[in-house]
DNA sequence: TTCTTATTAAAGAATAATTCTCATTAAGGA
DNA sequence: TCCTTAATGAGAATTATTCTTTAATAAGAA
């Protein structure tokens, strides 16, 4: 994937964020890191260009990215959290036989989904967006 | 819910488990504590039948639980597990206010994905199973 | 450009959830 | 009832994450 820090910065300006290398740098590696990275992930990657980043400098990071909606938080049975740089409507397949987890984008099933949901309300709940998670096994796996 | 502890004890001998007071009071509360209980909810409503449970053995047991297929855990984006004691497929409605997580079952939607998956495969995947996370919010919250 | 100030980051201690270790106990078959 | 094996208790250890304090720095103002 193509990064360009241009855009990162861009974004930072645009939620009124401070623009830091700490943050650009994080942000970067999540596009970077495709797979849905944990913290920890992060912090091995970005440690050869930022060798001094404190882990907890990285938590902070990603809460501040998440509650600006610049990325998103992945739900796992496990104990990990994993982020998400894509923050437009998308689904997951997640493999029963190891870590990976994969997006999947299907307009189709989308306008499904919304014309179910358009006509069959649940009571006394207001949706606001749907993600299937896919449970699965990949070929390759 | 109506629980019946002769139920319980003949689910772990179908699945060849010994039958121990620990595994019958902690799928016990499962079933009890409605709403997604976390391991944490769960040792604090059994220390009342069973005051000296070991908080490793609660662990254990949900391991078991859940490699035996007697329950599941949900995803949530919090760093605390919570169990499920329906094994049924079903969809989850998760609350942006609040740690509330309501089941939803739907059938006409299930037949809606089957069908839909049914034409459309996925490249290089083998669904098992689907679980929507629904977000949104509960006019109570 | 330099100054000012609030915000952010570093460092590492603290916490919380979960896992591990090992001695003890108990379930279930013989 | 006895024996074997698996499960439990107790608490230490681990892991991911958060918190606290102090120092550094981004960004707007002068």
């Amino acid at each position: 994937m193509k990064v360009l820090i241009e855009d990162i910065r861009n974004k930072f300006s645009l939620k009124g964020l401070k623009i830091t290398p700490q943050r650009v740098v994080i942000l970067e590696a999540i596009y970077k890191l495709n797979n849905h990275p944990t913290a920890d992930n992060i912090i091995e990657y970005i440690r050869e260009l930022q060798p001094n980043i404190a882990t907890g400098t990285v938590y902070k990071v990603l809460d501040t990215l998440v509650e600006n909606g610049l990325i998103k938080k992945v739900t796992t049975d496990k104990d990990v959290m994993r982020y998400d740089g894509i923050i437009e409507n998308h689904h997951h397949l997640y493999c029963s036989e190891c870590d990976l987890i994969e997006d999947y984008k299907d307009e189709e099933l989308d306008k499904l989904l919304h014309n179910h949901f358009k006509n069959k309300k649940i009571e006394g709940f207001k949706i606001e967006d749907i993600v299937l998670q896919i449970r699965g096994t990949f070929n390759k796996c």
